[in-house]
RNA sequence: GUGGGGGUAGCUCAGCUGGUAGAGCACAGGGUUGUGGCCCCUGAGGCCGCGGGUUCGAGUCCCGUCCCUCACCCCA
């Protein structure tokens, strides 16, 4: 094999391009039944877009963009991730004048430069959702629950909905500073990479598996011990809708997500049965990342939804579509003509037809027709152009009869 | 970027202590002058990841390299 596909990138083949086609198909009938619209987004951003918005401490930003120069000498970068670009778009086009919230959705390709592994690509995608210009809970609760429904219509298995605060501008720098000061005490306990995180971000350290840092950590100041009281009210709020909608979910206190811009609620969608690369879905509520970019402040929320670890996902559990239509046999070349033709009537009566195009015999075009899983099949040879008609085949009921043109419609119209 | 495992037919893999490659499935043809599933026969298909070394001889040993995979970091 001479080439293959660039590393972390791979080609979604038959019959998994199918399940694709479904969940993305089920997700926008989704968005829509919510009234969000969608907007379609350019995969490459000015570099400083994505530096602003995620931060430039973020992972992302340090070491994972695919960044290049145009031959102009601007430096671009294919989108990480997608809700700076609609931030950007939102801005740009003022998307606001005529009223808040805008509710958007956006699907397609992301790119981070990572070492591949499990459910993690270096060229992925992406279902999200932004609604924007909403301060209030409800409309975390909208987006939250939005996730929700589509996890439940899927029918994904084993799904846990964590949520979290990370606080505002006027909480989280205290707290940020609290967890700082009782971790320099017992900094010696730290591993190598903790003690790193002790001064970039200190709310990092909650993500350490290291034994001696989750010992450590014990005692540790809780973020929503240290929310400020706007930030604790819109917290309650927030729960307290989602329980009224009867959605399930864990408070999870030391859950930190890894882009700057997050304020206040943030929340991911996970594997029951964890795991690397558990998180399904993500998101939160980013209520300055519009005015960093030059808009009105425009509190925001929205969350994305990774395919490829939904799809792993229903992979196993995926039904075979039944099949249906009819596969059109010929015997000789003159029988050919005909079943070309029958094949576009049936085609342009929206009847799902096809036929062989190898010139092989009758009995290998039967095997094909059920390997195909074509249920009917209907035979043109010398008797049939003879007689003008048609044999017509059960293929599960290993039966047939002569029918005329009518007749053959009328029976594939019924399905 | 760091570490573990692996690269032999389209797929899943076998190939012992070195002697120029094999199975199952899939595919194609046949067993029926025009008829599927099961069964039988036949066939096609391989730079044994790539490069170098040792050797009379390397899929097999050594070195390098690329790629895949799993994990760490981090994330969808």
């Amino acid at each position: 094999m001479r080439f293959t596909a660039p590393r972390g990138t791979r080609d979604v083949l038959p019959p998994e391009s199918e399940l694709w086609r479904r969940i993305v198909q089920r997700a926008e009938g989704l968005f829509a039944l919510y009234g969000y619209k969608e907007i379609v987004l350019p995969v490459m951003e000015s570099t400083d877009l994505f530096v602003k918005g995620m931060g430039e401490g973020s992972d992302i930003v340090q070491k994972e963009m695919f960044t290049f120069e145009d031959k102009g000498g601007r430096s671009l970068t294919l989108r990480p991730e997608g809700t700076a670009g609609v931030a950007r778009a939102f801005v740009q086009h003022n998307l606001g004048r005529s009223g808040l919230p805008v509710k958007l959705y956006y699907k397609g390709p992301m790119f981070r430069h990572e070492k591949p592994q499990a459910g993690r690509y270096r060229q992925f995608h992406q279902l999200g959702v932004e609604l924007i210009g909403s301060p209030h809970p409800l409309a975390d609760a909208e987006v939250i629950t939005l996730c929700n429904d589509f996890f439940r219509v899927l029918e994904v298995p084993a799904v846990e909905l964590l949520i979290n605060s990370v606080g505002d501008e006027s909480c989280r720098p205290q707290f940020v500073q609290a967890l700082r000061s009782f971790l320099l005490k017992r900094e010696e306990r730290l591993c190598p990479d903790c003690k790193r995180r002790l001064e970039i971000n200190p709310l990092r350290v909650f993500d350490c598996k290291v034994k001696e840092c989750r010992k450590a950590l014990e005692g540790a100041p809780r973020v929503t011990d240290h929310l400020c009281e706007a930030c604790a009210t819109h917290l309650r709020s927030l729960m307290d809708y989602l329980q009224n909608v009867n959605i399930k979910f864990r408070l999870e206190p030391e859950m930190v997500r890894g882009l700057d811009y997050y304020t206040r609620t943030v929340f991911e969608f996970q594997k029951v049965k964890g795991g690397p690369q558990d998180t399904l879905a993500a998101g939160g509520r980013y209520d300055n990342l519009i005015s960093i970019y030059g808009g009105e402040p425009t509190p925001s929320t929205g969350f994305s939804i990774g395919l490829e670890r939904v799809a792993a996902m229903l992979k196993e559990g995926a039904e075979r579509n039944e099949e249906i239509g009819v596969f059109v046999i010929a015997i000789g070349e003159e029988a050919r003509k005909r079943a070309f033709s029958l094949v576009k009537e049936l085609r342009d009566r929206n009847i799902h037809a096809d036929m062989d195009f190898m010139e092989r015999s009758a009995k290998a075009q039967m095997k094909v027709a059920d390997r195909e899983g074509y249920p009917r099949v209907v035979i043109i040879g010398g008797e049939e152009i003879e007689g003008d008609y048609y044999t017509f085949r059960d293929m599960g009921e290993s039966s047939q009869r002569i029918v005329t043109a009518e007749e053959l419609y009328g029976l594939l119209m019924e399905g």
